[in-house]
DNA sequence: CTCCAGGGGGATA
DNA sequence: TATCCCCATGGA
């Protein structure tokens, strides 16, 4: 086992999990256990800092998946001198978040069943998923289950995929699961630039706009991309005086207009917005 | 372009 | 109890 030591001051262990990028995590003892693929980690705070413990084998997996050799002060910085007050408040409320550096397949996987749906049902269908085609290890005497391959995804019967909670979203995951086994390399996407990634992303069965950009922006790390939800629609139309409805053009505005930051104000803004309102009930 | 089904749980009225 | 909403999308 090895721990990983991080200044907390652009590390929020709570922030970085539920500001909606990540489905797989759970409560353990003072902090939080973490899984991607077939690995976990325990992350805890110690004093100033946010601490990593893995498996020695996993400490460059997780040092990228916590995108920690990025500098988060630069863009805390660059979110605070646009000026915009919502932003400005935002970013100071949710600088402890970083965007991950997430499996591919995973995230794609994920944001598919994500759509029209809110995150609890998204936790616990995965959760389900794991539990039945993933293989069971153990990470600190805890027992957990790996995220399922795609050759166990391709050859699962819908039925049973529907089980999971999946509904309609079934057959867009056995569709996807199959087209790869057949040839179709999704790894291969990150050679592309973001227009070109964006493309292959929507010719997928199943995949809009919307988890699209959560996985250009989660998966792949495309920074100029700006998911538009439901809150982030609010923000737009309550906070920044917006017109426009079309959740497609909404993006492409706010991605013209905060261009590389694009993602990581998106974040800012989004958990903001959605926290304030649970804590106005 | 608009309309609507798709699962199902939780919030709201 | 009924209705709306949810990190939407494909098809008519």
């Amino acid at each position: 086992m090895v721990n990983i030591s991080f200044d907390k001051k652009f590390f929020n262990i709570k922030d970085t999990l539920y500001c909606g990028q990540v489905f797989r995590f759970r409560e353990y003892k003072e902090g939080y256990l973490v899984f991607s693929q077939d690995k976990c980690a325990y992350l805890f705070d110690f004093d100033e800092n946010t601490v990593i413990c893995c498996n020695d084998g996993d400490k460059e997996y997780f040092e990228n998946y916590f995108d920690l050799a990025r500098d988060y002060s630069v863009i805390y910085e660059k979110a605070l001198s646009l000026g915009v007050d919502l932003l400005t408040e935002s970013a100071e409320y949710g600088k402890g978040i970083r965007i991950l550096n997430q499996d591919i397949m995973e995230t794609l996987f994920s944001f598919i069943i994500s759509q029209n749906n809110n995150i609890p049902r998204i936790k616990a269908t995965i959760e389900k998923m794991c539990l039945t085609l993933g293989d069971e290890k153990t990470f600190m005497g805890e027992k957990y289950f790996t995220f399922p391959t795609v050759e166990k995804l391709a050859s699962c019967p819908i039925e049973q995929l529907r089980e999971f909670g999946l509904g309609y979203r079934a057959e867009y995951i056995l569709r996807l699961a199959k087209d790869i086994i057949n040839g179709l390399n999704i790894l291969e996407f990150k050679n592309l630039d973001t227009v070109e990634l964006k493309t292959r992303l929507l010719s997928i069965y199943g995949v809009g706009r919307k988890v699209c950009d959560c996985v250009s922006l989660f998966g792949f790390h495309k920074s100029d991309s700006f998911p538009v939800d439901t809150w982030i629609s609010k923000v737009y139309k309550e906070d920044l005086g917006g017109e426009l409805t079309d959740p497609i053009k909404i993006s492409d505005y706010l991605v013209d207009l905060f261009g590389e930051n694009s993602g990581y104000i998106q974040q800012y803004l989004f958990y903001y917005k959605r926290e304030r309102e649970k804590l106005k009930k």
